[in-house]
DNA sequence: CCTAATGTCTCTAGCTGCTAGAGGTTCAAG
DNA sequence: CTTGAACCTCTAGCAGCTAGAGACATTAGG
């Protein structure tokens, strides 16, 4: 049996925020010593582990949710954790797209700005106040 | 003048969001009429597209805040204004770099499911939980 | 000029995913 | 048995809004 400190330890998730998933209903209510600490087993620190992995990847506490209620019927097709994590994968790259059409705006903005002239010559504050400066929309 | 609503519907910022750029210093505290109404001047309505056009950028309150105090003194040497937007830059580099890595990992553990199987064979799954199946740190 | 509809006012609370702190209790090593 | 680290619960805070309640102001039409 697992104290929180060494979940936290073994999964580098923090203590808080492991009280915080327990609260989301991400972690089942652990057992608790006679002094009322929580005791973790395996397969608590297991489902920490698919918890911490998901949420690197991106994926929100309602998405691992769903996946981990869907986890409790392995019998059952994969098709709806193949559709979450396919919608997962559909809005990084909505947010890649917008990410690379900023970084071309910024990139010319920044560039235009060497620096040592004064603010009211300044390209970029130029920039900033007209969208039409702009080559994308954003 | 322009009341609240002409000004949202003139940059596309909503009602709320002005009063709540108002409460964080953004924009200066707007004329009233008799009936306590907020009536706004074209630098105002300047001032709120150019704090649109930043924050479409991913510029933060805070940063734009800078910017603005910066662009009281036009006089003064860009140099601080380059910086913000410089330091912009990397950020959106910096997580332009994780959503590609995120967007590979994705791409793969979504690849691995026809979603016609069971979920105990299910590659998402499997992927998620050990991260041993990913190529790249992420 | 009056009325009705729409716009605006302030205030509070909620969203996501944590993080920090206060004030108190329990555990484990020596 | 003591002591120091780890743990407990609870509340509040972060960004950047958004939504709603309940009341007042403005404006267009008749």
């Amino acid at each position: 049996m697992f104290s929180i400190g060494t979940m936290s330890d073994r999964t580098g998730v923090k203590v808080p925020t492991i009280r915080y998933y327990e609260d989301m209903g991400l972690l089942a209510l652990a057992e608790r010593t006679a002094g009322n600490q929580r005791r973790y087993d395996q397969a608590a620190l297991d489902r920490l582990t698919f918890i911490r992995h998901a949420r690197d990847l991106g994926f929100s506490i309602e998405a691992i949710s769903e996946l981990i209620a869907l986890g409790e019927h392995p019998d059952q097709p994969c098709a709806g954790a193949s559709r979450i994590a396919r919608d997962q994968l559909a809005d990084v790259r909505a947010r890649l797209a917008r990410l690379q059409r900023l970084e071309v705006e910024l990139t010319r903005i920044v560039a235009g700005c060497s620096g040592d002239g004064t603010l009211d010559q300044c390209h970029v504050m130029a920039a900033l106040a007209d969208h039409d400066h702009c080559v994308t929309e954003h």
